[in-house]
DNA sequence: TATTAACACGAAACCGTTTTCGAAGGGTAA
DNA sequence: TTACCCTTCGAAAACGGTTTCGTGTTAATA
């Protein structure tokens, strides 16, 4: 086992100084270049590296990015977090990836351990258990620290910081549009509690393209779920009760349900009743007929978010000015429609 | 913006020593106890705590692990990672991930940024082009500096390490030992070209299983696609052409495509031909029929990975053994055959 | 010959901790 | 009074770098 070689270590070897060492391998104007020579030759050969963590002491910047998200077993946060490892690494970041299994204790526990020095700023989407105390005192801290902050798809209005969302009520507006204009008139919306901003966007634009369009927008034809289990049965009995040829579903698991259970009974898809559903995953691509899908361009997301986050980090101007990024989603037509 | 507090910035204000400071917070015997009151109260209102990065340079332990992936967006490894920091955080460490998008040079470049100081040690598994290329000097280069490494899932015997993986070959064995008992003479493999350890394991459990049952291999069963492109044409073909009542497929894609071009072609699934898929993923669970899977329990394997590596790193003694761990499959059956 | 500038390098401080060792001061025993 | 021992604290080194400032040597200039 090779041990590491430091500058001391070819100082000692070359008999010059540590500094004389350092400024030779930064090239400086400083040394002769005989000297130089000698000593980039040596470090080549024992193949030196600085030392990382000497570097960000000395720097107070670690070049790490910390990312807080819910869950990573989930299509839409992998493709942000590609996003975002992407950039990074491009611009010399490395990423450390928490998760938050949807719990306010283990957000901020994570936030407060990486908030101590292991990272120069932070990426996150809120837990479902944050967003339903809507506390948010973690974050506060973070931000009163002067560490940059960016929140992306999952936000708050309570905290001023970089935000990236997706236009969600403009995604379930085209949905709804796409529907109307395909001559569906019974649409329906299966959508989670209220306490996700997405949902409540998401059924703010299901029922103004209804209004829109003069169509009436009715109370039984949303079916709101309580988060976490999928509850197959009140989707059933939902699709069992109420007339619809028509399903808004504002996620994957959600449509691909649905559409098993109509079939089941007989329906065919599109003709009896057509779906759309958000997030365009990988269930939406290998379903049967495919699902169309209202994409919300997760890496486009990342990406832009952590140039948000950079920015911020390497501009040395403390401005207190933040920006909200909202991107437009895309609908993804498949056989879910009729096209 | 309140600027991080540190040992100095207590010792200056109440005018003892940083190390008094230090030792006071570390609740030790040599400080009276009024000092230790003193400088625990001031320290608590002032929600001191001490610099990770200082902490790591000092004792040269980042607390970190490093984490190499092909790819984020894909069930099986979302769910090894989960794995890893699950078991990880409980332990006091953070995980930095990295992909190296199957690009041999991005995994070195990853490896040898975060080998400068920033981690204790590696959980990877190889990209397609380092496992085409066959060179691991970027492992061997680590191991040498004494960091420790597991591989997992891709592997490689040229590289002396702790491992993870599952039993492919009897995975493989197993399902198609459930065909034979279901019945089955005409099994098929699609898989991908040898260059994966994990499919030469499957091909070879394949193999076995026909032998041991008294079946013929027949070369003509066995569809062989390089990787990167699902070449969905090939298939179809393949399907076409062979007579064929059930397919194993060395994962999900392969499978949900195949079942879906036999279903257009007005089969029935599992009556006249049946399925199974590696990867108990999203697919097979939300598949029409669901598509019954050789479950690769990719979360336990993280949790192993991880408690090996920690393991290592922890342990004072440099020991040179190493240990693979295999992990048995298990059959999640579902409607895509005869239960 | 004395003054000065350029060149090449080293000493030391610093980033924020931990830890070893030494020392001041007071108390006790001989 | 002397010797010794606790108790309690601080100085300093160390982790591995960067950077400022100073200094000795040489050569050019007055």
């Amino acid at each position: 086992m090779k041990q590491k070689i430091t500058l001391k270590h070819i100082a000692r070897e070359l008999s010059v100084s540590i500094s004389t060492v350092s400024k030779a391998l930064k090239n400086s104007e400083e040394i002769s270049k005989d000297t130089k020579d000698k000593i980039q030759a040596f470090a080549k050969l024992y193949n030196y590296k600085p030392n990382n963590i000497a570097i960000s002491l000395k720097n107070r910047r670690t070049k790490n990015i910390g990312v807080i998200i819910p869950d990573i077993v989930h299509h839409f946060f992998t493709t942000v977090f590609r996003g975002i490892e992407n950039y990074a690494n491009a611009k010399g970041y490395n990423v450390i990836l928490c998760m938050s299994d949807e719990s306010f204790d283990k957000e901020v526990i994570n936030m407060e351990l990486l908030a101590n020095g292991s990272i120069d700023g932070f990426i996150m989407a809120l837990s479902a258990e944050t967003q339903i105390k809507n506390d948010y005192n973690h974050l506060k801290e973070v931000a009163e620290q002067g560490i940059p902050l960016v929140l992306f798809d999952r936000i708050t209005d309570e905290i001023e910081c970089d935000k990236v969302v997706i236009n969600d009520m403009e995604g379930a507006y085209k949905a709804v549009t796409k529907f109307i204009e395909d001559g569906r008139k019974q649409i329906a919306l299966i959508t989670t509690e209220d306490y996700y901003s997405v949902s409540r966007e998401r059924a703010k634009g299901y029922k103004q393209a209804l209004l829109d369009h003069n169509l009436p927008y009715r109370e039984n034809l949303v079916l709101k779920l309580p988060f976490m289990d999928v509850d197959e049965l009140a989707i059933n009995e939902f699709l069992d009760r109420e007339k619809i040829d028509a399903v808004l579903c504002v996620n994957e698991i959600y449509a691909i349900h649905s559409m098993r259970h109509v079939q089941s009974k007989g329906l065919s898809i599109p003709k009896d009743i057509s779906f759309i559903g958000f997030t365009d995953g990988i269930l939406s691509k290998y379903s049967t007929p495919g699902l169309t899908a209202v994409s919300q361009h997760g890496e486009k997301m990342g990406a832009i978010a952590a140039e948000m986050l950079i920015e911020k980090i390497e501009s040395e101007k403390e401005e207190e000015t933040y920006t909200t990024t909202v991107l437009d989603t895309t609908i993804v037509a498949r056989g879910s429609t009729n096209n």
